[in-house]
DNA sequence: TTGATTTTGATATCCATTTTCAATATAATA
DNA sequence: TATTATATTGAAAATGGATATCAAAATCAA
């Protein structure tokens, strides 16, 4: 059983939930995830396996990753949500090409130190960042000109 | 004549649209917003100068002042948008508390370059970014302690 | 098993936003 | 100014993503 199982299944006790066959089922698509999906696609995914799984199920179930820190939301420039696994993975910020959508990650640890720095100035104790940067990526670059 | 009226004006042109009372009141209403609105307040303060005005138009004139830069979006962490104006102002991001709402605005140069930087390194082009620090301000951390 | 409790999927509902549409306002021109 | 073509309006309907409801089914503990 893998860490991320585990994860969910504490969560599950915690809560006094039950571990069912439909939570099983879009917790092992999940952990199939590779990079960002957004919630249709991974319900698509779901019926795949299970075809009776309902969507209010994946939006259930997708709210119980979020809260025991297996998955981490984003929200795109056009302002739809995608999902990404976030357990054992280092923290990352992102930068989107607004041209074809691809999403590279990437993290900087000397920004986050003067992320910190801002903070402090200002009084706040910083829980968490979102950074994105928005451009074009190579390819789209090469395309265009 | 503001230059932000006059900025209006031009998109109005340009679009073949018409400069109506209902733009032209909830411009001047806009032009008075400091800080972030959502957008039920601005809409409140349409009404206060013209019962008449609905929604949809000021959703549909939100858009426009989008369109030519004269205000903002911004995704807060409760997912709700909030507008501000955008026009002569230095850009900056955001310190948000998420214990009581309040938000900070702040601007780092060196932050910036390393964005650059990095974005050059995966060889994209950075067009903008968003950048935004949550965590709890100065008074939220007294109240809790 | 049984019985108490939780979960499910379908459906209804919610909310923010956009679209539709007939009536009205605007701007250009005659 | 009167006319005409076109854009705009507000109200209401539609949309789309997400949540809440609820009766039937599944799960767990005894």
């Amino acid at each position: 059983m893998s860490e991320e199982t585990n994860i969910f299944n504490m969560l599950l006790k915690k809560k006094n939930l039950r571990s069912t066959k439909p939570r099983q089922v879009i917790l092992q698509v999940f952990l199939l995830v590779e990079g960002h999906i957004e919630i249709e696609e991974l319900y698509k995914r779901v019926l795949k396996k299970d075809g009776l799984i309902g969507m209010s199920t994946v939006y259930r179930t997708m709210n119980l990753f979020l809260e025991c820190g297996l998955a981490k939301e984003n929200i795109l420039s056009n302002g739809k949500r995608c999902f990404e696994r976030d357990y054992g993975r280092e923290h990352h910020d992102h930068l989107v090409c607004t041209h074809c959508g691809k999403i590279k990650e990437f993290h900087h640890k000397s920004i986050e130190k003067l992320q910190e720095k801002v903070a402090n100035q200002h009084f706040f104790s910083i829980n968490s960042h979102r950074m994105t940067l928005f451009g074009k990526c190579y390819d789209c670059k090469k395309i265009d000109s």
